[in-house]
DNA sequence: CTCATCTTTAGATGAATGTCAAATTGTATG
DNA sequence: CATACAATTTGACATTCATCTAAAGATGAG
């Protein structure tokens, strides 16, 4: 289970890209940054962060997801877990119904850690 | 192959989250999102596109991938033709030679796609 | 042309994963 | 407690994929 704001994350290294820190352990940062990116590196689960960024109150359900998606409980069950164990949704029980509900500090430095930046005198686009 | 400006992540919707293009397809555009993301979802592509952003010329080799990733050429090989595919990086040739040069402007798209700004009056964090 | 180097492809293999049906667990209500 | 509904787990299955070795292409040097 990846915490919430992992600070490989959070850092900013000193030229061209952000692409999360490179200065202490590059290897495990890599790992890292891939295992959220596959997170969300699934049709079914980009549309889910999509509704969820999107829906009335910002919150799902597993069967919600599951007629959303037009798949089975389990399967849809499984998506949001996957999303949950890194960090990208976070449930949270009523009754019988678990809400899911997007973590939208983790997504947006997910996303900060693609913006990468060339130094100026180099030769990138 | 992935065209190198997709429409569908350049727009902009109109609430809360730029998660790509939702009014279209929904569902194609997931898959071209999801896509994309698988692409740079594995540790050693996230490796090659950390050094790419950062190396002197911006440039790297088959051969340099492999020993620089500790793989095989072929592994290497392999993960550039997949960063390729998805427009992430170009090649070019010089005699043997083959030079991959990351496209700053997709990988900076893909990472805008997760920068999800919420409406003012939604509970988001 | 022949050799050396770099790149790419082909085929094989093991691991991860998306999907489902079925069974199980959790929670509330009669 | 018994029933109903939601969530989760389990086990199976097919697909994808990272990796390797071996072989084949591509390109320049002698």
């Amino acid at each position: 289970m990846l915490s919430t704001l992992p600070v490989v994350i959070a850092t900013t290294p000193a030229c061209c890209a952000p692409l999360g820190e490179r200065s202490h352990d590059p290897e495990a940062n890599a790992i890292e940054i891939a295992t959220r990116l596959k997170a969300l590196a699934d049709p079914s689960r980009v549309r889910i962060v999509q509704d969820l960024a999107c829906c009335e109150d910002h919150e799902i359900t597993t069967t919600d997801a599951a007629a959303f998606l037009e798949v089975s409980e389990a399967t849809a069950n499984h998506h949001l877990k996957r999303l949950q164990r890194a960090a990208i949704v976070s449930p949270r029980r009523d009754a019988q119904r678990v809400y899911y509900r997007l973590n939208l500090d983790v997504l947006r430095q997910l996303g900060a850690v693609l913006q990468v930046k060339c130094c100026a005198d180099c030769h990138c686009a």
